[in-house]
DNA sequence: ACCAAAACCGTAAACGTTTACGGAAACCTA
DNA sequence: TAGGTTTCCGTAAACGTTTACGGTTTTGGT
């Protein structure tokens, strides 16, 4: 492993005069720029990251600290990876690295941001399933490192953020719901902890007023997530004194043991209930088709890199930073699980 | 942020003591010690780790390659978290961290393979999605990384792996499917130049030897990954003149797609098609329910680490490090997919 | 040909640790 | 108490890089 030194003798030529050449800084010449390049190809010479980060206090290194939820879970599965690529497609052109960074199941999230700020590792972090309150926010915002968060919080630190957009898809749903008909809609919610299922609630109350449907408490329905959770709910969805007609989710595994919880008591997605909700490729399985949102997990990937450039000192050269926070959108995918019109015919 | 020199100062005390008390070296009183260590949990001290790892060359980080396939998708989805769990709950003993790399996919794999080593920030590395012929691992092991493989390659640096025992599982369900009357059963293959792919192969053909079947080179099939690939599969495992009678694969997806595939065929799998294969707690949602073979994932994490361990040379002190080469073992969840006899009976 | 300015380059300090080395104090033994 | 041993601690060098600073050479204008 050749380091700048080795590199400078073998061209009778200074270590500063070499560090300058790499680096793009002026004073140095164009010939003994290509030199130094020239050599540093053929030697295979690349800056010791440790050196560089000691000296100028930067890693070139992002970090994407991944949630694991109380059953250890990774919050999100196949989720992320689209999201990773999208990010490094931007990250890449600035320089920089990306890497996902796993809290251990079995240690309290808090010391682990600590000891990971602490390390002094990473440039910038993107910190995911956030909580309604979450802590993590300020004491990134007092260490005043730069970050971003994907998704929503009450605790503010002024930071950007980037989400996807579940008003919109809750809200599109009731209207597609209403329209067909509908009058019971519930709404399976995720872990109360979560802003997510907070941001739903408040949008789901707010659309069926618009719709001038009744907001039924009890069709609120705080759900588990994994594959168990579907068939239960199912039960209580339908095995009630007035049952619900259709269900709007946010949980893309729910969807399956729904439409199993269904079978089991003889029922059939979109004629006996409507489901639509969010969904990803593995979604396009079920049958009957589910009709479902997915989002741009690539775009959301790029989005976000661009937000955390934002974050970054070295990136603000001159233009004022503006404050990254939008959700992204999604596109409707059409299936039969909502189709049916379920319309009491007026003219009996 | 508090260093080590304020640490010192603070105590009226060398940066030196201070660092032997920190690190537990001898050469410092017992009160000295205590009363350092105290200091340092009062001011927040965290050692600086560009400053050490430029000095001892240790990071204590280990970086694990995920592998992103020609779809830029990640290979194994939701597979890995509990690896990545069992891993970190053996490796945070010793005080190492584990962060995730995710090649970009716009990336050679060697290029991004040889920058992360060049940059010497991780102690050992762990590489998935080994390829039957693997450059990588001639890499890594010319630039002495000390490292490990997930899964098994023709290319031997003589380094540990630790795979999945897909010999196994191959075996048991040919057992499995050959006493209930199968002739006819077909294998879907993964991606040819994944060394899984001919471990499977060769162990089928042996295997169906020792139960008296005959080997027939059409029913080793290489299958696609991903959704589309199941409902293919289906048509070409029955519309032929000989259709096969099982069927048994490697990737977890795969039985969603095979069973909509059926479906749409008007066929029941377990009654027209016998399937049998690798599986995940969402292969419990399927009906009818899948007969299929999961991997103690958090075990083989361990298992993992620990041959880590054995490949850096700051644990191997003293005892001489065995090469740990193992796979996994493997339990069988019986479901109703490969349930019926279809032997012919022998009284008319 | 002379001087000022520009262009280029070398020297050395700095980043925060760890650790080899040597010295001072304390302890023990005779 | 003298000498030797142990225990403890401070000093300074080293890791590989970037960068401020000053010096030398070249350039360009008169």
């Amino acid at each position: 492993m050749i380091g700048i030194r080795e590199l400078a003798d073998h061209l009778n030529i200074s270590i500063g005069t070499v560090s300058r050449a790499l680096n793009n800084k002026p004073d140095v010449s164009a010939k003994t720029r290509e030199l130094v390049l020239g050599a540093a190809a053929d030697l295979g010479y690349v800056p010791n990251q440790a050196g560089r980060l000691l000296r100028q206090g930067t890693s070139n290194v992002i970090g994407f600290i991944l949630a694991t939820d109380s059953e250890g879970m990774m919050q999100g599965d196949l989720f992320f990876v689209r999201v990773f690529d999208g990010m490094q497609s931007v990250l890449s052109k600035h320089g920089l690295d990306l890497v996902a960074l796993l809290a251990p199941s079995s240690e309290d999230p808090m010391a682990y941001l600590q000891r990971t700020i602490a390390r002094q590792f990473y440039d910038a972090l993107v910190l995911s399933g956030i909580k309604r309150q979450d802590p993590r926010i300020t004491l990134l915002s007092k260490n005043s490192v730069p970050f971003v968060t994907l998704g929503r919080s009450l605790t503010d630190a002024g930071q950007p953020w980037l989400d996807l957009d579940f008003e919109g898809m809750v809200r599109q749903s009731i209207q597609r719901l209403a329209r067909k008909g509908h009058r019971r809609i519930a709404l399976a919610l995720p872990n109360d902890d979560l802003n997510l299922g907070h941001i739903m609630l408040e949008t789901y109350r707010d659309s069926l007023r618009k719709n001038n449907l009744t907001f039924c408490p009890d069709l609120a329905m705080p759900t588990l997530s994994g594959d168990t959770a579907g068939r239960d709910l199912a039960m209580r969805l339908v095995q009630r004194d007035d049952p619900a007609t259709a269900v709007i989710f946010s949980d893309h595994i729910l969807p399956f043991g729904l439409y199993h919880g269904l079978a089991d008591l003889g029922l059939t997605p979109g004629k006996d209930l409507a489901i639509i909700g969010i969904g990803t490729r593995l979604s396009s399985l079920l049958r009957p088709s589910l009709t479902h949102y997915r989002f741009n997990l690539f775009e959301l990937g790029q989005r976000i890199a661009e937000a955390l450039l934002e974050t970054m000192p070295r990136f603000q050269a001159g233009t004022v930073a503006k404050l990254i926070r939008e959700t992204v959108a999604f596109t409707l995918v059409e299936g039969d699980s909502d189709a049916q019109d379920i319309t009491p015919k007026s003219s009996t």
